[in-house]
DNA sequence: AATGAATGAGAATTCATTCAT
DNA sequence: AATGAATGAATTCTCATTCAT
């Protein structure tokens, strides 16, 4: 079972090992479910050697949250484009956003949904990750309400709620791409029918939904119920 | 712990606390996290009582899902104002649903973190009700856009997407509406810093995040990256 | 489930049906696997009045056994042929307790292959059962020994054994006979393959496999190894 | 209790071990009542390492019966003194099963009384192993008769009906002798009162019971009723 | 005569973790 | 660098039995 017998490999190599079998094994089965025993095997180790690299559960767990935090905001301020115009950098961000989360599906499921709802200790590691995401995003709405002419009208905590709520929206569509249920059509692009969206059509349909958005609310127009 | 020492009471009423008790436990630690020791303990019985009537920890997590989803989509739908314009209809609808998870966090993390990552036999409970109401939104924008009169530029699958995309971001502002972590000030509204907005408040940000790119789209006018 | 509801039966008819069904329980359970619930569900009752009337698992359990006991010797007794020859009346005994057995299946199942098995304070109830019939059986065979002339050629714990032997043999048949795997054909009488001896043709088999021998026995005539 | 403390041991001698004190302790309780407790307690060493061998405490069960089998069938055939004539070999063989059963008689105890007690699933297994025997005997039977000269005088079926009554026989001796119970006298041979028979004792009194009545059989002299 | 409500005590099974080599 | 052997501490679930009416 796991990878083929090879012994004697050096700690960095294992250590990879172990933590993508981690990885796998978290995003399948959540931190509960997911056994030592199966990591283990999975990564073609015995037991005591995770113990002797990773230390414990939870410390692996940890691990693999930084590591795989660190990989998507790389990822992210990789993609972006620097010197374009704030929608165009959002823009550049989000597919890279899209990309690195469609390519690695069990990285982002750790992420958005195990961290997240295994106690307070976890959640923490991944807020922040989030919290670093949401500035930049809150930078550059910032940003292109300078460019708008228009900073005067829209409130800090403003800005910031809908830098949230778009990350969320982001966060949203991910999980929804990458989601293996057949449950209907996909709804993006030229792609066809039931196609999952490449990470452009994503990001563009993203833009599409709250760009604009954005853009009226910048010139003051706002909805209201009555 | 849990409710004042009563004994003999009719099943219904201890079903109920039972339930009450799981839906607490389980938002909090999870199902798997989550012990039948301490639901029984915060239901104030015995746990070979939660056996007797709820079977099974996974019958009880199923009852609560299905619980907490009917009561969702019951106060969604109870909210919704009828006879308005498809807007206001979907501007109440959103007010209903973020009132009432604002109302029930508990059974809102049930449905909305933890039976979704808990094995697809769950997910499946929660994924019906979710499209129900993805149905209802569908129905919305389409009717809407006939309002605006532009029938035939949006393509129905289009129209889906979109909707989701609002679910979905309902669903983050409504997580991170709950979310006890104080990582900051919410965005929201007049209600003042740090303050949790009211459900009207919410509805508002996400139709003027949402809604008015949406108008755009009908009307033809796209974002692009270019 | 159960008896059909009828409410306020006299005890006596009510312990019978307790007991009914304890006796199909424990037959097709064993006495560990056996749970009052069930018993309780088939004999149409609630488990608190099983513990009513018949005071515990133990209790009933040993009421069962006692039960089955004095109605199997009872039938033995009535079937022998008090006036007939010792061969005749042993013969008569046998066909009677096959008779039984194959009317009273689960009865035999808890005297032979439960009650033996639960401990040794079950087993003693049924062993002095089986000893009346050993006793029985043995003053055949000393009876018939008289008859044929040879007191003293065999010791009185010789007939002993002998008679334990016959009636081992008579169990394993009547178990054998009782059993519902079709494992092949029947090897009794003229009642067709596969088909169920009588409990007529089990006699015979039986005493055509040992009474003969015994009557070389008595003869003084002995099969030695070498 | 259980072996003087032996840390780090190979793992073919702990499940031997661990088997060991399964037999030990299914004969004396029965399967159900019979913990896996008591088993690792007995065998020295902790629940987790039981389970960790011998999987669950069906297949434990399954692992004891299988081993019992073999055990027993393979001193049958060893004893069995293949050139000689039909009765000696059948009294070798009965020899041969006595001896084993007075040596193991946990095992025996778990194959003839529990196996058969505690589901289909567990008696299949005995039942095969049974079968084997019965096969081997109505060969001798067969043997026998054709060397009397009266081949055609036993339809088939009824020699398998004599095979299955004789092995019956022999299995209730070996119940009999194996019975701690004091109820009496044992009757076999010249070693005592209440001495337990050896081996060829007990099959010196089977073959006296039963042979000579089927050397009878085969010439055609039967006992009839009348 | 009869039952719905309730539980203490245990049973099988799993798992993170360590020890000795 | 690496592992076979081993376990303490839960956790899910069952069952005989009792209480209050």
């Amino acid at each position: 079972m796991g990878a083929a017998k090879s012994k004697r490999v050096p700690r960095a190599v294992r250590e990879r090992q172990m933590m993508d079998a981690a990885v796998r094994t978290f995003a399948r089965r959540g931190y509960r479910a997911a056994s030592m025993d199966e990591i283990a095997e999975l990564a073609g180790v015995s037991k005591p050697l995770v113990y002797l690299y990773l230390n414990s559960k939870e410390d692996l767990f940890n691990a693999v949250i930084r590591r795989e935090s660190v990989a998507l905001v790389a990822a992210v301020t990789a993609a972006v484009e620097r010197d374009a115009a704030a929608d165009r950098q959002l823009w550049s961000g989000l597919t890279g956003f899209f990309a690195h989360t469609a390519e690695h599906p069990d990285g982002w499921a750790v992420l958005h949904q195990q961290a997240r709802t295994q106690g307070e200790s976890f959640a923490v590691e991944v807020a922040a990750m989030r919290a670093e995401i949401v500035r930049f995003v809150t930078g550059l709405i910032a940003a292109a309400a300078k460019e708008a002419g228009c900073a005067g009208e829209l409130a800090d905590r403003e800005v910031a709620g809908l830098a949230h709520a778009l990350v969320g929206a982001a966060e949203s569509l991910a999980e929804w791409a990458n989601a293996r249920t057949a449950d209907g059509a996909s709804a993006f692009g030229p792609s066809g029918e039931g196609a999952r969206p490449t990470a452009e059509e994503a990001a563009d349909t993203l833009m599409n939904f709250a760009w604009s958005g954005l853009g009226r609310l910048m010139r003051g127009e706002r909805w209201t119920p009555a």
